[in-house]
DNA sequence: TATTAGCACTGTTACTTGTGGAGTGCTAAC
DNA sequence: GTTAGCACTCCACAAGTAACAGTGCTAATA
């Protein structure tokens, strides 16, 4: 593909990517200042689409980028679109606040990407499978309540609360204690297993009563852990491919669809940002829709993964590069976060 | 108002509801055998409609309820739906599921109500002020985070973390757990108040890096608590008002926007089942649109308002009905619970 | 050989017109 | 008080037309 063909594909599709409306060769040489004519521009389209880089509505229609297009854009094309000012404010304002846990973090994030991308965001929190369990705490809550609290590498903290028939005592709590911790501490956090839990309970003489309740809460947490956020559902609905309304039902059964969004959201590479583009997308209830995900991390440990979902025609550019500066940011806020457990006040 | 003019108007509610047909006066003699003929229907009509029960689309169209119609339906005229034994068996099976955390139990509750009247569900925990601080525990996890526990009158539990940049000592913990539960044990969940805090700040002499986060993080989660659940967002798309675009937009919309739903189930007066109808919402975004609630309580106490949304023809009296059944249920299955702390099985 | 002006051709959109049918309101008869 | 009968209204749908945006192709041009 010559430089020329190259130049007209872009401006098809930044100019598809604004309008939503089938690009004309005529208001290609006009907006974009080519310097030669219409019917010059006519031939690479024709050119443009034979290659499979475009598509037509009708015979006499404009062009639109087709998947291939859109692929061929993201990965040559697109030029970097600089995150404005304003918005690295907003940026730095939501993440600087203090963030505890894993929750919390992928709320604000999420919202603070809904909101300067105007698309649909989505997310989960880190896969269990990758975080390590650092320590387990019983604490015993008046004489009935126990709560297990669950430390893991990354810093982050899980609870869970455990009502009893009986009292227990505080020595049993402190068995518990070292029981549970000489098992786990160490290992992934994963669902306790049949094996794991003979163990367990073989290796103490309570009565299965106390053991069974607080496998199945910490499995239960664990399992749990794979909550989908969302943000800015509604965003999506102003745009003009929503006008069809099978589209935007299908939209909305997408999301409402938790199972698919997981499924969607894990599937992504361990590369920094994945674009999935219409087909592309291995569930084909998302075969109208790009996404754009990525995982955003610390070091090498994962903290969970973020998507925007929005049409095929969707700012690629912008979406990305917010992406981009958010990854680096919470990566930045984290680790100094981290290694000086310092409040992160960003430095001017 | 008389009798047949009743029959009438419940049967056209009732055919209404069914199909989202304007009803026409031949229909109504047909599939509900009433033994007059279509013409005395006709005038019946007519009058109803000048009584301002009935609306038409236009001059020669079928007759359609208008809101003051649904509004005497549901007061008047509705018979209760039973609730059909499968439907009774998924009930019992989903909410016998044993329940530690409130938000469990909103969430499992409002999964069941969405799943049986097939509407969009949303609920809110209770209200932070409707519950009174039982105990707070200070825990120390690992030397410098600090999980502080808050537990309510109605058995529910809140905690959250607090990471420090210096060490916290076993003596400071215990000097907190005293101070915050002599202050605050037995007042409402409330936001501290800055008195509140000016006084507990008086009254210890740890510097103000120590109780400041403290403060804040207890108030964030006292806050938090107002946090709305949604289940079956994409349900309502498949109702044939939901063919206007306009409607549709506005609907996810609406459930974008976490204040008006947040207003919208706070406003419910204190009576078992509140039915909001189109414009009797507060909120105009809502006029569109009707809105069964309840709030859940165990004895006098809180647990939190459920609702479901749907366009005006809803089928009220289904909802309702699966509504109370749900409440009194909830009631039972907690009563028992906090009263004799057993694992409740449903007895058949 | 690459570019471009010119023009026929195609499909879209918006508007009009016409027709069948569903349902009402009214009148007059029962 | 009820009902048969009928004129009337409005809708939904189909078909036809006109304006127009944009293409593809041809032939002229640099």
């Amino acid at each position: 593909m010559d430089d020329r063909k190259k130049k007209i594909l872009q401006a098809v599709i930044d100019e598809y990517i604004n309008t939503a409306e089938p690009v004309s060769s005529g208001a290609l040489v006009k907006k974009y200042g080519l310097d030669y004519s219409s019917a010059t521009v006519r031939n690479e389209l024709a050119e443009l689409e034979s290659n499979g880089y475009l598509d037509k509505t009708h015979t006499s229609s404009g062009r639109v980028p087709s998947e291939k297009g859109y692929r061929f854009y993201v990965d040559e094309l697109m030029k970097d679109d600089n995150v404005s000012l304003e918005e690295i404010k907003y940026i730095q304002e939501k993440l600087s606040t203090k963030i505890n846990e894993i929750e919390d973090l992928t709320k604000i994030t999420t919202s603070t990407i809904s909101e300067i991308t105007h698309y649909t965001t989505i997310a989960i929190g880190p896969r269990p499978e990758t975080q390590i369990i650092e320590e387990i705490k019983f604490v015993l809550l008046g004489s009935r309540m126990l709560m297990v609290v669950i430390m893991t590498d990354n810093g982050l903290v899980k609870e869970t609360i455990i009502k009893y028939e009986k009292d227990i005592t505080q020595s049993q709590v402190e068995t518990l204690n070292n029981l549970f911790n000489s098992k786990l501490k160490g290992k992934p956090l994963n669902k306790i297993d049949k094996p794991m839990e003979e163990y367990i309970l073989s290796e103490i003489n309570y009565s299965i009563d106390v053991i069974k309740p607080i496998i199945e809460q910490i499995n239960k947490v664990i399992e749990q852990e794979e909550q989908v956020y969302y943000e800015g559902t509604g965003k999506s609905f102003d745009l003009p491919e929503f006008k069809s309304l099978e589209i935007a039902k299908n939209f909305v059964n997408v999301l409402d669809t938790k199972e698919l969004m997981l499924e969607m959201l894990n599937s992504g590479v361990a590369k920094d940002i994945n674009v999935y583009i219409g087909d592309e997308n291995e569930q084909k209830e998302l075969k109208d829709f790009s996404i754009v995900t990525f995982k955003h991390t610390v070091g090498d440990k994962e903290l969970g993964t973020i998507g925007i979902i929005g049409p095929k025609r969707m700012n690629y550019s912008k979406v990305i590069s917010v992406m981009k500066y958010i990854s680096k940011k919470l990566n930045n806020n984290l680790q100094t976060n981290q290694s000086q457990e310092n409040e992160t006040k960003d430095t001017k």
